[in-house]
DNA sequence: ATCACTAAGGCAAAATATTTGCGTTAGTGG
DNA sequence: CCACTAACGCAAATATTTTGCCTTAGTGAT
């Protein structure tokens, strides 16, 4: 929903979008997620309510179209050079950000809602970037990380702390996991 | 809050909120998430809207807290003859009704609310239940499982394809996992 | 038992939010 | 430049949530 599946992306759909997920995401940082509510964030956006619950349906299906945009990654990962440090550099930085408020408050938008559609997106991102590093890896003549693996034994243990253990997973915590990864690669 | 937490949990309390929590399941049966709003709620249960939004706050909290009780174990584990052979059969029947619409449904429900409270209980229960068949197995001279390697090796990984891949895990994907935890456990 | 006490519920009015019909605006394709 | 129509605005109709005030019914003391 954020780039062009919709019939008619000309200027105006496009424009409208985005002031209203800038609305989003500015009143969501003012006031809680108390204050938002559709017709704040209409009158913040210069729309009509009428607007938003035609393209969006209700508040909860907007909340997490918001939160897949900003899940998004904007940067490629960072280039350490290698694969390993490549991986686990970013995975301390993406579970850093998904364990703050405003992760956990994305999380539960894009959980919270009937669609897959966003929480697959978030899968995807997230295969994504380690492809990415895979590739540059590659070019170096590195072995890839077999991304299955990495959500498995990284990734899925650390989100089910984060969502139903309420835990915030330390950098320590990571590598221990990273760890397990490697080292069951090498074998 | 499906104990005695609240400080008058006298009878009538009780009596309300069971009546509350069945007009949910009722109506979310009978017509799916449409039309399972507060006021229909409030009137399938002989109460008025207000005494509701009082006592949950909003519909979301009410849902969370209908799905928590429904997850929680009604019947401890069967009991097949080893911890093992119980793990396992328990293990494919509780990700079969994760998997499942309403299992499906009852997670969004969880964890799409703020207080962490929802979710922590479903871990609680699940380590609950772990805990259960370890016990009997200890009555029996048997190694107990670890429950933090069983959450990490094979819960997370099928929670987090239920999640976030939409994926609907076979009994031979939880096998699979199943054989990694004890190949591991026994090294 | 009886009674004073108060948490929790009912009721109804007020405040908000959501839906809908219909006219208008502004991209799109010819 | 024009016809076409998806998407928006507006405002009236509905539905929902919130609130003040009153009543009901557990609780604990006598």
């Amino acid at each position: 929903m954020t780039n062009k599946p919709t019939p008619r992306p000309g200027g105006r759909s496009a424009r409208i979008q985005a002031a209203v997920h800038q609305a989003v995401r500015d009143l969501q940082q003012e006031q809680g997620r108390a204050g938002l509510t559709v017709p704040a964030i209409a009158t913040r956006a210069d729309v009509t309510p009428s607007t938003i619950y035609r393209r969006w349906g209700d508040l909860a299906q907007l909340l997490a179209d918001v939160a897949v945009e900003q899940l998004q990654p904007e940067q490629p990962p960072a280039d350490t050079g290698s694969v390993r440090s490549d991986l686990l550099a970013w995975l301390v930085e993406y579970f850093e950000e998904m364990s703050s408020a405003p992760g956990r408050a994305m999380l539960r938008d894009v959980l919270g809602t009937e669609g897959h559609t966003s929480a697959g997106k978030c899968d995807g991102f997230l295969r994504q970037q380690i492809e990415v590093i895979n590739e540059r890896g590659l070019a170096r003549g590195e072995q890839p990380m077999d991304i299955g693996r990495v959500t498995q034994i990284v990734v899925a243990p650390l989100m089910y702390r984060i969502l139903f253990a309420n835990e915030t997973p330390t950098a320590q915590a990571i590598e221990a996991l990273f760890e397990q990864l490697v080292s069951s690669a090498d074998a």
